[in-house]
Order: C-alpha cells, then structure tokens, then sequence
DNA sequence: CTGCACTGCTCAATCGATGAAGCAAGAATT
DNA sequence: AATTCTTGCTTCATCGATTGAGCAGTGCAG
C-alpha cells in the first residue's frame, strides 16, 4: 500500500509565516507588483524562493473572487469528432493563451438543452467572453450572457443578437461548386449538374451554401434538378439514406456530387463503397469541409477547407479590443487546396 | 450602434433585497438544502423565482472557496486532430458531467513544458482529479499533484508515480499483427514478415507494441527482418522520410505494414500515393488506431480501435473510489472490428 | 403559567488573495 | 531642531457563498 494523500494546500499564510511577514506582503511580490508596492528585493527574493521549495500556486478562486476581470474565456463546440471542430479549439486553446486567457471548453453535442446548461455553468465560472460554435440556438446564449454579466460572439453559425463569424459559406460553396463541375466535365466531357447532399435546410450556413452552389450552376449555364438538392441532416446514415432513396426513384444517382460536410461524406463514402455501381462510375466529389484522409482517398475530391485560424484572428480582434459594440457578420474566405 | 453593456453581477445579496430576506436563507434554498436549514417552502418558492427572474448564476470563485471539494476534474490531452484524442475528450467530458464533475481540458501539444505550465495552472484552479493523457513527463506531472493537493491519474502512456490506465498494447499489437500476416498471406500465398513504423521507440506503448509485434511473428513462425522495425517518430512526414529511406536503400517496400498510428497513417498513405510502384502492389495495412475514413479507403486495413470507453470507465471507477490507493496499471484490450 | 420543543429564520465568521490606507523609522531638507 | 519625504512594511476591509450558532415566536405538556 502506498498512501499518496495529497498534502493540504499551501497558502500565502503559509508562505508570510514562513517568511516571517505579512501575507500581504507575499500576495504582493508573487504576482510580481513589489515594486509598486515598495517591498525590498531581499524580501521579495527570500519570499520567492520559499514559494518555490513549497510549490506553491495561488488559489485562483480566491484570487478571482477579489479582482474583477476574471480573464477567462468560454467556448461551446458541438463535438469533437472531426478535423473542423479540432481545429477550431486547439487554435482557440493557443491563442487564448497567447494573450493570457484561460480558455475553457465544452461540448455541447449539438443539444440544445446542454447548450444552456453549459453556458450557465460557464457563466458561474465567471468568464468573461463565451464563443457559441455551431450553436442550436446563438441567441439564446447570448441573451443569457448578457443578463450573466459577459460578452458572446457566435463561430461558425451566426446569430442574430451578437457578432457573428463565420465562413463565407456563399462564396466557398460558388467556388466549390464551379471546380467540381469543371472536374466533371474534365472527366465526363460534359457540364452535368451536380447533387446537393447533406446538412439543415433550415440552418443558415447551408442555405448560403446552396444559393453559393445554384449561383455557379447559373455561371456556367447548367440547370439544377431541384430535386437534387437533399438537406438530409448532418449524419452520415442521413446521407446514406438520401441516396438510397434516390436509387430507388431514379435507378442512379448524378455523376457530380457537392457533399456539405466531412461528416456526411463519411456516410456518402460508406454508400459508395457499398453501392451496386462499378469503381469506375464513381462520382466526381466536391466536399465543403476538409480531412486529411479523405484527401489521400482514391477520389480525386475537391475540398474546401474553412479558414481556421482566420476566423479565430477575427474573434480575438474582437476579445482584445473589447468592443462588443454592434452585432456584425463577419464572413471569412474557405481556403482551397 | 448597438451598447451591449453586460450587466452587473447578481448576488445572492441582491437577491435577498428583493425578496425581503437574508443571504443566507437564499444561499440555503438555492443550493437545495433549504429543507436541512428549516426554510418555508413558501419562501423557498418566492427566492427560487425571484432568482430565475433575475437570471441568477452562483458565483462558483466565491462557491469553490469556501467549500472544501471544487468537484473539478482536469485533463491534459496532447492534440485534437485524431479521432482517439477527440474520443477521449468528448467521452471524458460526458462521463465526468455524468458524475457531477467539472471538467477542464488543456492540450499541450506534447510540449513538455506546455504540460508542466497547464498541470500548474490546473491546480490553481483547485481541480481535485488530474488526468495526463499521452504526457511526454508524467511522473512530473504526478509530483507537482501530490505538493499541490490534487490527485492524478495517467492515461495512454503510463508513469511510474500513479496508477495508469492504457491500452494492452502488447496484447493488441500481437493480434493486429496476425490479422494482418493472414491478410498478407490470403493476398500473397505466402507468410511474409511485416514493416513496423512509426511512434517513439523510447515510450512504452510502441515498445510493447513491438514486442507484441514480435510475438505474433514468431506465433506463426515468420521471421522478422530487424531493420524493418522503424520507430521514426509520429508525424506524418517522419513516416515518408522512413519509407523513402528504405526505398533507397532496398528498393522496395515490404508486402505487409503495422502502422504505429493513424498519424503515422497518414504520412504512410500521403508516399504511398505518390509512390512509383503500381496500384495492385499496394501493401496490406495493420493500423493501430482507428478512423472511420481509413476504414472507408480502398484497401482493406485492419485496424486496432483502442477502448476509450472502457478507459475511461477505469478512470472514473477510480475517481469514485477516490482510490489513488497503489499505484496499479490497468490495460484495456483494444477492439477489432 | 412555566418549561421545553420546534419552526423559521438571521448573524457573523470563514475560505484565500488583494490593495487602499496607514504607520514607524530613517534620510533629507529648511 | 523641527519638518517633510521616503522606504518598507502591516492592518484591515473586501470579493460572494456557505454554514454553525443563535434568536424570536408559536405550540403544547405539565
């Protein structure tokens, strides 16, 4: 048996006994304002080296407790299962702390009530700025922010009572669009138009992507099949049932498909790959979203990569100059391979 | 423009102004022990409403300093960007919610000093639990807990100062490596002995690996070529580096891959797509990770898919004991598809 | 009519860190 | 010698929530 209790908190009472002084005097030369406060070097240096042998570290409840800015910042994030999202909170993680933030993180599983829930438990937590990505509800967690004492911003789905920044989602999805019909048409000989597969029709992001992919349809002079366009929901067995169906009204399915996330093409690769249709007839793919994987697949599949670290400049921009002033969109360029 | 000035704080103090009574009776009926403290469920009733009225959020700085347990739970985590790390988080997040626990995930990005900088910061926060997922140091992550007051726990790479909980790498390598020399053999006619690459041959879960690598050869009586075993390091493109190496120095590349990682994976796929040999050359893949769009590449790779669940199942199991007893190491068998 | 139990609350100390205000002793100025 | 200034500290109130102790008022037994 080996008892590992660990010891009871050290604390600047601790340290002043220690030291022979005041724990004021300790708070003051550990967060590093003696000078200000007039302690000598010797005092500072004697209180220094004690905090070290002890391991100290400040207790930041109390220390919050008594400052007023907690320099904490928020962040909801529906899941953590694709690069997308990944990536979103690992550069959030770095460049919070990059400007000496504490960023704390949660996953909300697309559910709204745990949204909520967990933009009030943030809220306890006193941070300063919560970011809602992909929200079921901005709106909502705005209004509770602001009765909450903080700031919000919206990422990835806007919303309409705070900033909101997201991806031009219109212009990335035109450009998509036109590049997977000239890869078509590269492959084909001929300008087919294209299946819209996957996503909310209701959600923003995914009504701008189809006006993006009707848009280019229009610039090269290619007629859509309104019934082509399938906002299945976001869920690869969504995606693998829309196609399905389509099988079994229309015998095929189109030679050009713009897949409206990583997520679904996950679920329109499982049904390709699965599918009575020969390796040759495979369809030409553009896909809004990116992996790394789904590059190196067979398919030559067109990606457009949402601009990351773009989108979160754009957010701190906003952090750091504290204005929360009025409620712009701000929409950031996809970025293509 | 638009002043979106975040209000002032509520306080149970303000609270109890507007309801006629003391903080105390509001503090009492707001966190459910209103009964033990002879409240009246009439005036229960009045604070409960005046404090949803008022969009009231506990101030958990002020809550966690006087209570004696935070209910806090950290976690290290080295990246986001695979879907094993991503699992883990999102897993770790639902199951601590679950328990009433308060999660705080920092990643590190296997930055050892990262690692110690975010332990740090976690113990100021008063976290009661603190996880090392992947440490590069663990045992001085442990230290630093036990001065600090906090218990932790290693998952992934195991350490030698608190109980780890990991997966059976020897014991999955070993059957990832048969399944694999049987696909070869069904492929070729004829037991061949596989190329190891990637991971770190100084962490203890690609040595492991490689014994289980070994004995699975030997199981079936193949001989493995000692110069086949490339421990190159993680990253994708270390992974090419290595192949290309080879390529130079033999000409060719073994028949058959255990892939130490999906990130390794990656860098795999990336030279073996550039690669001058033919398609129908293309070896037969072990992987020990898991991701649902290498399951979906045209090769058949098998693949390792480590328990997360049941991880984290250990893990939890031992917060809830509050067991940090001996320190054991607990391997979890990894799943085949 | 006194004593005791019970109900329904309030008071005040406390958690640990912070910082404005103040104090004592020596140095410098008049 | 009397005064101001400066240095180097300490004292104490404060942040918001929690909780042991205590206090009025009512009900009921003896």
């Amino acid at each position: 048996m080996n008892h590992q209790r660990p010891q009871k908190k050290t604390t600047i009472y601790d340290l002043a006994e220690l030291a022979g002084t005041s724990a004021s005097a300790v708070s003051a030369v550990l967060n590093g304002n003696w000078k200000k406060r007039r302690i000598s070097s010797q005092l500072a240096d004697k209180i220094t080296k004690i905090a070290e042998e002890q391991g100290y570290a400040v207790n930041m409840q109390a220390s919050l407790l008594r400052r007023d800015k907690s320099r904490i910042i928020g962040m909801l994030v529906p899941k953590y299962d694709n690069r997308y999202f990944g990536s979103i909170v690992e550069t959030f993680e770095i460049m919070a702390r990059e400007r000496g933030l504490f960023p704390i993180i949660t996953c909300t599983l697309r559910n709204p009530e745990l949204e909520v829930e967990a933009a009030r438990t943030m809220l306890s937590y006193q941070v300063e700025w919560l970011i809602s990505t992909g929200a079921t509800d901005p709106d909502r967690i705005t209004d509770l922010c602001l009765a909450g004492g903080a700031r919000s911003l919206n990422l990835d789905l806007p919303g309409s009572k705070a900033t909101s920044i997201i991806s031009d989602n219109f212009g990335g999805a035109r450009e998509l669009t036109r590049r997977t019909l000239l890869n078509l048409q590269r492959k084909k000989g001929a300008l087919l138009p294209l299946l819209f597969i996957g996503g909310r029709g209701a959600d923003h992001n995914t009504a701008e992507r189809i006006r993006g992919f009707r848009t280019a349809h229009q610039d090269l002079g290619v007629t859509i099949e309104e019934h082509h366009i399938l906002a299945c929901g976001y869920a690869p067995e969504k995606a693998a049932d829309a196609l399905n169906a389509l099988v079994t009204s229309e015998g095929s399915v189109p030679a050009g498909l713009f897949v409206n996330s990583t997520i679904s093409l996950e679920g329109v690769m499982r049904w390709l790959k699965s599918s009575p249709m020969g390796i040759d007839s495979q369809p030409v793919i553009g896909c809004f979203d990116w992996d790394p994987f789904v590059a190196l697949m067979g398919h030559e599949i067109e990606m457009a990569r949402q601009d990351v670290a773009g989108m979160l400049n754009a957010v701190f921009d906003i952090v750091e100059s504290g204005d929360s002033g009025d409620r712009k969109l701000i929409e950031i360029q996809p970025i293509f391979a």
